[in-house]
DNA sequence: TGTACATCAGTGAACGCGCGTTCACTGATGTAC
DNA sequence: TGTACATCAGTGAACGCGCGTTCACTGATGTAC
């Protein structure tokens, strides 16, 4: 009798959304397609008539998230670029360093989303080739050309490792923060933050060792 | 026939050995009791019996790779720490940064092992406890002291710090390579290894900012 | 305007599989009297 | 020195469960003549 006779209620659209709450939540092998066609109100088969399996399910699901968080960045790289004559070296990499923490540390989502694109970078990942095409690269190049314009005296090669130098720091730091407060205990959640992108920021900020910002 | 009337042979170590061999292959998740058992030519009771389930197994397991490599580290840095009177900062860096990539491209074990190492950091890991207490913290406490004595105007936060910025970069460098080979591709393994090891040294010597050494 | 057929979203039930765990058991060895 | 019992390593078979996938099906809607 609940939602008699409604068809068309978009299950596939349904399947997506509960998909995505899911995955994000426990993980690929965390959840099972009943859970899902349960949560959306469908039958188990529903999965497999619309997506073909839950792996193909899960890299769509992965698809849009990955789009929608490089889409992101590359807005806050955009910012910065259209002024990158009045703004500092530190300022972009605080910005960009602050946007992770910020953005990790506002959704409840995010935080299990991050562990997932840490297991995908890995090589053998069941959606490495998403993870590298539609985040790692574009978001990569956009930092890149902006700090090319910022420090001309730096080489591509040398920029480019450097970004790798800021982003494994910054994925540290936020992924093993549990096992690092074993290390540096008792700091409240808002100082963590605060101290850890200055930190990022500052040592980064001296290891890129631009002669224009020294 | 085979093995005939052997008892004694020890059925617990070899469990123990096989799976080790293949949970660092292939993860928890993709091992089965069964495998172990099989290829330990015992009974799929038998972890059970000696282990009390395959958690068990997977953290005893862990626990003595974790102790192994600990004590590697641990050697490597007793050695500078003898010497470092007469070692500069840039190359206890060096060492101890090499000492990662060594490792994990001379045993075909090391690179799946990062992985678990990697995962098992994550806060709601089956094993995060004993990463932290048996690997994390015992280097960062060696290393910190070794950095306090060579740089002794810094302090011990901010050298706290900027070693977990340093094990940032390297398990990034390590773990995301395939992922990073689609923003710098074409470089040899071997001259990859040189070339990144000398970048997070000198990337992290600037970030550290020892007036000793600068 | 009516009929026949094709398409499509979705269902329900079952299939076969591999999993970790359990339990009653065997047979060798150690120990107490 | 012999017997009775306890302990221990290990076995074999089965249990129950949850999984992803399959397949024949329903019933509504669109399309061609």
């Amino acid at each position: 009798m609940r939602d008699c006779n409604r068809q068309n209620k978009d299950t596939r659209a349904l399947l997506l959304k509960h998909a995505e709450e899911l995955f994000l939540a426990h993980g690929f092998e965390g959840v099972s397609i009943r859970q899902i066609t349960e949560a959306s109100g469908a039958n188990v088969a529903a999965v497999n008539y619309h997506f073909n399996g839950k792996i193909s399910l899960y890299r769509e699901v992965l698809k849009q998230r990955l789009d929608s968080i490089t889409l992101e960045k590359l807005e806050l790289l955009k910012n910065l670029d259209e002024r990158h004559s009045e703004v500092t070296l530190e300022q972009i990499l605080y910005s960009y360093i602050y946007s992770f923490f910020d953005a990790h540390f506002s959704s409840p989502d995010s935080d299990r989303f991050l562990q997932i694109i840490y297991r995908e970078m890995a090589p053998d990942a069941i959606a490495s080739d998403l993870v590298a095409e539609r985040l790692v690269i574009p978001i990569q190049q956009a930092f890149q050309k902006i700090i090319m314009k910022t420090c001309p005296e730096l080489h591509g090669d040398h920029i480019s490792r450097c970004i790798s130098s800021i982003t494994g720091q910054v994925l540290h730091f936020i992924r093993a923060r549990e096992v690092l407060k074993g290390i540096r205990p008792a700091e409240q959640n808002q100082t963590f933050i605060e101290d850890t992108v200055q930190h990022i920021t500052q040592f980064s900020l001296r290891g890129i060792g631009s002669q224009n910002h020294a």
